[in-house]
DNA sequence: CTGAAAGCGCTAACAG
DNA sequence: CTGTTAGCGCTTTCAG
């Protein structure tokens, strides 16, 4: 077992400079001359040497590490997030070091007190409730968070999601041009904002056109629990029309219609979700639904988090990034909207 | 901005101890009088004072960190690897720094060299393959890495996989109990072992009963290619039953099949994956498929890098394990089989 | 521009 | 069992 990190008063030595010459040459504000720059790179190399981040982190305050706390991969729309989440934050100098935190709410402050021991430089929270302690604590320890998919009611937190209320708006708004007039919802889980704000939209829209809701069942966000909620909406006076709040569940919500009750889609019902995640786009379920424009909401997170963390920043943002409506097989097109 | 981490020296001087004192009760392997550790336990609760983990592997040379590489997140099956392996690893108290890999080769390098400067006790590889020259580099630096779903011809590194020639073997009995005779295999990528391994046992249990196979197209564990390999194998004279190398690229060839071919499944055309992902299960596919036991794999994966962490072993091991065959419908049952 | 020196917060000998 | 003393590898004043 050769535990050999070579050390930069290594590098020093052969290089013929002191160890901070060294520290200079690969600290990126550095002021070292030309000549001291070209023999150190040249000693580094042939030792094969790079600077230690943790020792780094130790003496500059700064780790380059964010911490991610992320709750359901099972759902799509989190994998992909976390991708992209982690190639940008990659491509500004930055890694991730990820948490899965239960659903259950008083795990997340343990997972929270974690991420700090490490000295994060911040935290993005995607899709989990924060407890206001917990952002308290962060504040006094200086480590900015910004959530990620998920607002928070209090004002006290950066947070950036696709606009939810304005999704569910259109949504209604196209299963009414559609003639639908008996519409469900299937709700996720009743303690988040993205549930709230999808559904808020969406009884709005419904209601300035007079309508109400028709029946309403709760998938807690997950496939079993979303089927059980068709098979209970279903099993008396069915709609014609049902709002999944989110694309993981109206897949199992399609299944369970199609193959369970034996209904067709979108003639005996339609069928519509949020996120887009990708199996929303498979010939299998063709599922017209709410697009996350996560690319901006990536692009958004991280310019938030950064800016905080590199300007010190502590300016509250919260934004909510508007996502177009993809019409796709699983419901019916209205007359007039083209696909 | 108050960037206000308590100290083991503030804790200390409120308990009226050493700073010592302070490290010992929060080590493991301490040995500090009943106490003392009360005194501590209390000015720090007080305080508010957790060790700052990135001081302790300074001086311990333990960060309790790995690194993780992985590639396609939008194969289910590796969201769900990770969220088990990350899970069992916070178990065990390390926790885990992710790096997102492009599946170009040389990338990877530069990927190893990056978490290497974090000071990780162990490195974790997904489905990437490793150069000798990395594996090399790993190993100098007294880095212990383990393959996860991939695995070296080189024997110079240890691999945990399920048993991928088995199942191999398994789905081609399956398929010619069943009946069939022309059939097709739509590959992944060549450069991948479980690729070069799930269809060597499939071709090997062909070959026994006397069968050549029909036909062969490769995806690239791509869904966009499978798609497209599906079109060609099936322009004319198309198989009766197709192996595709993995569930991700199955559904895509089950949706082609269905709905651009007009085929039926399994009445015109069998198919069978590999990997038992969330959605081989959901009923719009309901694909046949043996399973990767995920939770096995991410077990002894852990198991033998800590192993190497913490007793500084160096023995190679390579691990198989082997996954049952998941009848569902996507293929024709043979007479007598139960599902 | 450059070297010397002082730590970052903590653990691990080392004496007592 | 406990306090004292060295550092871990690096960045950052501080003189020069």
């Amino acid at each position: 077992m050769t535990k050999n990190r070579v050390t930069s008063a290594e590098v020093a030595e052969r290089a013929g400079v002191s160890q901070s010459a060294v520290s200079r040459t690969f600290t990126p504000g550095a002021s070292a001359s030309k000549k001291t720059v070209e023999k150190v790179r040249k000693a580094a190399e042939e030792l094969g040497y790079r600077p230690n981040v943790l020792a780094r982190a130790m003496v500059s305050g700064k780790s380059r590490i964010i911490g991610l706390v992320v709750a359901y991969l099972e759902n799509q729309f989190y994998p992909e997030a976390l991708e992209k989440l982690s190639n940008e934050l990659q491509k500004r100098g930055y890694h991730v070091l990820i948490f899965l935190a239960e659903q259950t709410a008083g795990n997340i402050d343990a997972v929270v007190e974690e991420i700090l021991d490490y000295q994060v430089d911040g935290i993005i929270a995607a899709s989990v409730a924060m407890s206001s302690d917990l952002s308290e604590r962060c504040r006094a320890a200086g480590v900015p968070m910004v959530l990620f998919n998920r607002s928070q009611d209090d004002g006290h937190m950066s947070a950036v999601t696709s606009d939810n209320y304005a999704g569910g708006r259109k949504i209604a708004e196209f299963l009414l041009a559609g003639g639908h007039r008996k519409i469900g919802h299937i709700a996720g889980w009743e303690g988040a904002s993205t549930q709230r704000d999808r559904e808020a939209g969406f009884i709005s829209a419904l209601a300035e056109a007079g309508v109400a809701l028709h029946s309403r069942a709760a998938g807690e966000f997950t496939m079993e629990k979303a089927a059980a909620a068709t098979r209970t909406m279903f099993a008396s006076d069915p709609p014609d029309a049902v709002f999944v709040a989110n694309d993981h569940m109206a897949l199992a919500v399609m299944d369970t219609l199609r193959f369970e009750l034996g209904l067709q889609i979108p003639c005996d019902v339609s069928v519509v979700g949020f996120d887009d995640v990708p199996a929303a786009g498979w010939l299998a379920y063709d599922l017209t639904t709410v697009r996350q424009p996560a690319n901006r909401m990536v692009a958004n997170t991280v310019e938030i988090l950064l800016d905080q963390i590199e300007n010190d920043t502590s300016e509250i943002r919260r934004i909510a990034i508007d996502g177009p409506l993809i019409l796709r097989g699983s419901a019916r097109i209205p007359k007039g909207w083209t696909i």
